[in-house]
DNA sequence: GTCTATAGGTTGATAGAC
DNA sequence: GTCTATCAACCTATAGAC
């Protein structure tokens, strides 16, 4: 009856696991992080896990894909909540708030991605890293079009900009704690920083 | 006799040590990185390390010294070469430079440190970061001066910024590969982004 | 200074009871 | 679906020969 509109108690399960995975992995990294210490953060044994994921790897994918998938989403939902005639400015400092949003106070999936990619198997690494890019790329393509309607600086080179960028936002979960900046702060400063 | 000028030959072997693991710490993270596989990469035996070092911890420690010390080093260095005429931008644009050739091309020791930073043992994450907010400060007065001069944008505030100029940077080794940017070319756009 | 050998504990994964 | 029990491989660290 329920199939569709609640999560079977299996998917929730899913969810207790995935969730315990990725607050670990964020704190420890991919090798440093045991399958029986995950499993004891879900209530459960070791060998229970098995039962949802067939190994360590498929469980960091799945924590990966998540963090990407859900940074993504934050963005182009805010974006796309915009009035239709916003400005480029305006959205690209949307896309900022929503991220940065994301890393700093609503999951620990992205920030575990992010850590824990260098340290993952090379075939994980690779498929993560192409959706990376597909989420990279609705960045680029708003500062291409803050560049063609030449709101920020002229000077400024658009690979360069967007991975500087990227750096900036991505980095701020390593010393942001309670600095009294909240996300839309750091957003409203990123802003100033390209704007013309 | 050669005792000061040249390294003796268990001061060469403890380097020989540290290399092998700032490249394997750097690669798969603290937890992750076997002292075995670290002996290997140094050409020895994994007990022959505790003649060396005490215990894992303490290696680790070592290495993360070097990279905040390195880097340190480096940008004090770049910086105090100028012209004692030089402006604030230009000797932030050189303080830029020099953390990213560091970080970019010189050592593992430096990306190491960011990456394990999280991952080691709360007595030796404290010490590191307080080696590390010293070298911060440095960047600080420079941003400091430079709006007291008004050459950057007056909105701009300083301890958001920063921060997001060093997630710039530090992000940088996780993109960087041979996009046809230099370290110079960064510098240079990091320069332009805070610009008044 | 470096080796070999090994202690004592942890790891990812599997098998089978319930 | 979850448990317990277990395997083989691995880990950090130590001891003692050379």
């Amino acid at each position: 009856m329920s199939t569709v509109t609640s999560p079977s108690k299996s998917a929730q399960t899913r969810t207790r696991i995935l969730d315990a995975a990725a607050s670990l992995f964020r704190q420890v990294g991919y090798g440093a992080a045991s399958l029986r210490d995950i499993a004891q953060k879900a209530d459960m044994q070791a060998g229970s896990l098995y039962y949802h994921f067939d190994s360590k790897d498929e469980l960091a994918e799945a924590v990966m894909l998540a963090g990407v998938e859900g940074s993504d989403a934050a963005v182009r939902g805010a974006v796309a909540a915009l009035s239709p005639d916003a400005s480029v400015l305006d959205r690209l400092e949307a896309a900022f708030e929503a991220h940065l949003t994301f890393l700093l106070s609503r999951s620990d999936y992205a920030v575990a991605m992010l850590r824990m990619l260098h340290q993952t198997p090379n075939s994980i690494q690779q498929r993560t890293l192409e959706r990376q890019r597909d989420f990279g790329r609705f960045f680029g393509e708003l500062f291409e079009m803050a560049k063609k309607e030449g709101v920020i600086k002229p000077a400024l080179d658009l690979s360069a900009l967007r991975m500087l960028i990227f750096g900036a936002m991505n980095w701020a979960p390593e010393w942001y704690s309670d600095s009294g900046l909240t996300p839309s702060d750091l957003a409203a400063q990123l802003r100033l920083l390209i704007e013309s």
